[in-house]
DNA sequence: TATGAATGAGAGTTCATTCAT
DNA sequence: AATGAATGAACTCTCATTCAT
């Protein structure tokens, strides 16, 4: 059980250092530590097999993130903050986290049910839109791409600071996650 | 001068049906249907070359788009419009394009130099944020991460649409747009 | 010792079903339901002594079925067919093993000491070539070479059988049994 | 074209030395003197479209020995003679190649449709059978196990020479034709 | 004694790149 | 300028073999 997160543990670090793809199996279990019969003995699947599940347990990973706790209180406008931070919260405090579900999201390398599906994470957001919705405080709207630009947003603000293109502070979070609550919001509110 | 655009038209096919990581010389110019030495000749770096050239080649595409005609007249939030339906317009119609863009700038086979470069695109959007701000219309903020968020957005908004997710359509557009405009506007405005 | 002969009983079968030259000991044991170590511990050469140890029980088993019962009474031709028969009722009704005689006597993983000792059914066929020289029915010919022909000409007649070009009845055999002994007769017998 | 002969040159080598079943790509293309890639650009199937090109080429290198000059003069038991010494005459002469046609005549690598073709060099024989048989000096016996254990008889006397076994001689040889008529031959006869 | 996880050498195969034509 | 046969480095994957349990 321990070479398997070794092998995925280095899988996550290539991720970030070379690009998912270009990472390579002679890479991957070196940096592993493992023999390259052993990739194949945990991952049947080679280096396919890795990559996606390295995706399946990020993605877990972020939906534990996104409904720590009770998230069901509050107006929809402080549920919508709480949500929007803790996918800021993770996305910044793990940086190879975040470069993985950006990589893996367009890789072909990945399996498009898996970069598809609709986790818990995004149903919570979705969620909290409809319910924002139908008690009027935000306009109608769908759903769906609506949920895509909040995500595109908060992953290219996430990236832009990884980057050192600048530094988050609290200040500039606060006044992102109001400028994207308007973003949905009925103007008149 | 006519082989060097076949083989560049066939690079940007094979982004979209292949996977930019997937892209081999054989597969390159067994498409553009010239021989190997050919690409090296007209493209002496080569895989490499060519396709920082094709995303080279992209960026100026959409920075002709972007700075079609008169853009300079109107109010901020006017302007911004322009700006915003320009880039939909190019997303839109152009989904090989987009396809490149998106898939270069996060490859590791670009150089950086040509992904982090700042276009006139980008220019444009940033000018017409910084204007908007000094006229009092949009708030304080820093103008680099205000506009990744916006092109974040505008970016899934149109991957999503070209993925099937939805279909987008003028209304949808427009209410997108005034959402972001709102994004960075002064809350009184 | 129920565990050795599981082994060999699937290296007899895959040598039919895959051919002895793609036989892998992940086959092996898988087919066997042993570990992989198992097969170590009761054939410390691996699948070369696996291999070796199936052709030399084979070679024992045909040995047993020529030297059945009293096969030294009757006239030298009498006693020729009566082994030809032996001969022909093992390869008929054991194709397993015939296949296994076939493939190992040409295969390079067989050790050669092996492959060309002189087992009982030589001798048997052999001396009763010799015989019949020596009391004139049979004329004079080395005798390696003729029974070379014999049993090469018997094998090639079996295996014909089981390869589904004609189906061999005892008219059949006994036509072919006299060819075989004129094949060696003194002309005016 | 030169590589490709030296590719089979190479591949008809290590048949003998080696064994078909153990030859390995490096084996192959380091004796032929061609990179590995080569291999590939003349073979495409790699190494089972050597075998399967080397064997076929050896089937019509005994097709044309066996069909050279005149062979339908004579009564059949000449014909049955002339055949039979090139037969032996190819067989003694090209040791490699015998050991091909013996090899590859059992080996999976080989397709089966290749492997159990009719070659001209088997209708030559059979006809002469049948006319034998027509002609009433062959008795009445299915020309297809009579022409297998002809060759099986034919091909296992050229192995025992190669083997070492004994030295095949011109009055061996006479008197192992007159056998292998004897052994079609009408009793009376 | 029996096991199977772990190994790494080596096989098959592909592909970026060169260069004689 | 254009070609594609030839190359060999490097990748994916398998398998014989070991050894701690």
């Amino acid at each position: 059980m321990s070479k398997r997160q070794d092998i995925l543990d280095a899988a996550r670090v290539l991720v970030v250092t070379t690009g998912l793809q270009a990472i390579t199996l002679p890479q991957l279990f070196g940096l592993a530590g493992v023999g390259a019969g052993t990739t194949y003995n945990l991952f049947p699947g080679g280096l396919r097999e890795v990559l996606n599940t390295l995706f399946s347990e990020t993605q877990d990973l972020l939906d534990r993130e996104m409904s720590d706790g009770s998230s069901l209180e509050g107006t929809p406008q402080e549920r919508f903050g709480v949500l929007c931070r803790r996918f800021l919260h993770f996305t910044l405090s793990r940086p190879q986290d975040l470069a993985v579900l950006l990589a893996c999201g367009h890789a072909a390398a990945i399996d498009a049910v898996l970069r598809q599906r609709t986790t818990a994470a995004v149903r919570f957001v979705i969620d909290t839109i409809v319910q924002g919705q139908q008690s009027g405080v935000l306009r109608p709207f769908p759903a769906v791409p609506a949920y895509l630009m909040i995500s595109g947003a908060l992953m290219a603000l996430s990236q832009g600071h990884h980057d050192g293109k600048y530094v988050l502070d609290e200040i500039m979070i606060s006044q992102a996650l109001e400028g994207l609550w308007s973003l949905l919001a009925e103007p008149g509110q």
